[in-house]
DNA sequence: GTGAAAGCGCTAACAT
DNA sequence: ATGTTAGCGCTTTCAC
């Protein structure tokens, strides 16, 4: 079992090297006015007593932390993990730590009122600054700064990084309709995200751009999740006029449409060509076309802005969106209807 | 951009209420005695000024915090990110949140010595215990309970939770050589890795109980990563007499195996089996056979045995080991070498 | 170059 | 039912 030994305080290594606790403060924070020997000293008593310093204390009296802070409702789901990912490569470049908080379930996040109890918390004793992701909160009250990524409010109060959802689910429905493709069904995601219903406006606007009408029978409502995508893709499969495309508002959504797919024996992509928004998990090896990964990007982009903020540089712009881009990893066959 | 007043403190509170702060404190942690009124006004008026209570303060006082620590070299990798998922799911179902506390990359982790930092750095502050993933040292010195994932040491002082790699790897060669594959190559994993080196271990001695001799040749050295099982899996796949089986040391490296076939043209699981320890990422689609999924499983149950030290119960055992199962999902060709 | 002392915001006795 | 007060472990003036 784990020693239990009381926990070593500054006073303990300053009583046993003989030395205030304001010199070993010192030599802690690497000031420069303290004797070479001393500060020898402090530092191998430091090593036998096996001192750390007390994150919660240093934090209450010091203005840098060298941490930043994310938060997340939960961090289990892949928006949130590809988010993650990118949050630590910033990091990891980087001279900042980081701390993920979180409840592990959006229900016990609560909704918009908690999001500033969260922000705070972090924000106004831990860290130097804050990511907040999908805040449905207009504004936040904070010492540190805070960086949101794809907020609901569409221009909220604070930085935000978003993607182009409506852009680019522009960009993969001329893609499938320049395959010949008329009948192209799509999933939808959770219809509260902002994110969700620009995709969707985008499969409907590139529809009537190019003269087809929304059958609405094509349109089926997931909540980005792999299994409702599976009863999605079903239902749509089996309709009478299947559709020969499917648009996918999300990786997982279009896992759901392969899984299905296999089951029924439809070939990806010589049967059906399935385009799935985002590209995180691995179905880049799936036969899917995709518009490519920026999620990660985002948490990326959003990191660096963050710390650029905190080391009291300002953003060229409070409003940043990154690029999505249609990548053909397989090539669909070219369709003809034969309606 | 956001409010910069200066932070709220209770003190604050007290004082636009009327009251003294412990008052306000006792409304705060929920203590009974408080006249309604009064709690309702403190209410009121923590909501005017947004107040929210600072973390690092009440920790350095309190004992119950509600918070548990994660500590990770990275949150990118694949286990990292299935040790969260299960982290998560249990965090979910408790009253605890979570803070995962990462420096994005393990060469500003340090090593062994870096790790007894971390521990302390939460544990003896901010949070009611913590989970430690695939530590080095022997030996924790911390107040909070501690429990490990995976841990390098075999017998470590501390609880933890392990794989049964070896007889995963025994039952995943024992299904292939079942098959009737004599030629079968193994990507490991790092090799400073208990549980790489059990995988591998496995691998030998089942060969060795089936009397096929170890070809070194059809070892490959991986590092779990798909870059690196490319290679490994080109190597193998371009011997003179190249295996018709290969076992993966983990999810990964199947990924690896699974995309330079595609690109030679080997389909699997026809031409080729392969295996995969773990089943992370979407390879379950992948004509794989795997074993099944426990990472996120011991994410989970490490979670949860911390749980129960935190709430004064004790563990029936201080090493909990995860049992590996062999799950098919695509059934492999009997496979008869024609040499 | 070093020490003494004043808090940071909070909780937990101890008073009243 | 509420107020007073003593710290938690640390950094930071301000002395010496």
């Amino acid at each position: 079992m784990q020693k239990k030994k009381r926990t070593v305080t500054i006073q303990d290594v300053a009583k046993t090297a003989g030395v205030s606790v304001s010199t070993v403060s010192r030599v802690l924070n690497g000031k420069v006015d303290v004797a070479s020997d001393t500060k020898d000293r402090i530092h191998s008593v430091i090593d036998d007593l096996g001192y750390t310093t007390n994150l919660a204390a240093r934090s209450m009296r010091s203005q840098k932390k060298n941490l930043v802070g994310l938060i997340m409702p939960e961090i289990a789901n892949p928006f949130a993990v590809e988010v993650m990912k990118g949050v630590n490569r910033a990091i990891a470049e980087s001279e900042f730590d980081l701390l993920v908080y979180t409840t592990g379930n959006v229900r016990k996040s609560g909704q918009a009122s908690h999001e500033q109890k969260y922000v705070s918390l972090l924000n106004n004793s831990l860290t130097d600054g804050v990511i907040i992701v999908a805040p449905m909160a207009s504004e936040f009250s904070t010492d540190a700064p805070i960086v949101s990524i794809d907020p609901h409010i569409n221009t909220p109060n604070y930085p935000s990084v978003h993607a182009t959802n409506y852009q680019g689910a522009l960009s993969a429905m001329e893609y499938l309709l320049g395959l010949g493709h008329k009948r192209i069904g799509f999933i939808s995601g959770r219809p509260e995200l902002e994110s969700s219903n620009r995709r969707l406006k985008g499969y409907r606007d590139a529809l009537e751009k190019a003269g087809i009408p929304v059958d609405e029978k094509l349109i089926a409502s997931g909540d980005y999740t792999t299994e409702t995508s599976v009863t999605c893709a079903q239902e749509l499969l089996s309709l009478d006029n299947p559709p020969t495309a499917i648009f996918a508002s999300n990786d997982q959504t279009a896992m759901g449409v392969f899984h299905v797919a296999e089951e029924l024996g439809i070939r990806i992509p010589e049967d059906l060509s399935v385009i799935g928004f985002d590209n995180i998990s691995e179905s880049k090896y799936m036969g899917l076309t995709t518009v490519d990964q920026f999620i990660s990007e985002m948490g990326y982009v959003a990191t660096q802005r963050l710390i650029k903020l905190i080391i009291g540089e300002s953003l060229d712009a409070q409003t940043y969106r990154m690029q999505t881009q249609i990548v053909i990893r397989n090539s669909c066959k070219k369709y003809v209807d034969v309606a």
